[in-house]
DNA sequence: GTTCTCACA
DNA sequence: TGTGAGAA
């Protein structure tokens, strides 16, 4: 359960999203109109992104990259979360070795870092041991 | 400085 | 999808 509200936890604004999933805020934004994804929002209307939402985009993204239109992914994301919702069992996850607010800093200082330096990559090889 | 919405090429 | 305007 600590991990459900882990992945779900909004934790960045598009930018960082933007280094994570490589996509252009215009992107997220539009794939967010099309049911894609479900941000939360800050009291001033900033988009707030979860694990669950990046992981989303990167799925979306390689799907684009395979040719899918966003009608399709919308149905293949629909099934997903259905999935999600009926197997509360997830196999996932080691158990996390560091807190929770290591796990926020580590990450945001990593994703700053990745942008300056161009290697969104790498982040996106480190994040992706989170959600597997 | 960053993100938001909306409009238009 | 990209970009620019104007506001928060």
């Amino acid at each position: 359960m600590a991990d459900q509200f882990r992945r779900s936890n909004p934790l960045f604004p598009i930018g960082i999203v933007q280094d994570l999933t490589q996509l252009t805020g215009r992107q997220i934004r539009y794939y967010e109109e099309q049911g894609l994804i479900s941000p939360s929002r800050t009291e001033s209307k900033r988009r707030l992104y979860s694990f669950n939402d990046v992981e989303r985009l990167l799925t979306i993204k390689d799907f684009i990259d395979q040719g899918f239109n966003l009608a399709a992914i919308r149905h293949m994301l629909d099934n997903t979360d259905a999935k999600d919702a009926e197997s509360p069992k997830a196999p996932v996850d080691e158990a996390p070795k560091i807190s929770e607010q290591e796990l926020h800093k580590l990450l945001k200082t990593q994703l700053q870092e990745a942008g300056r330096f161009n290697k969104t990559s790498l982040i996106q090889g480190e994040l992706s041991r989170f959600y597997r």
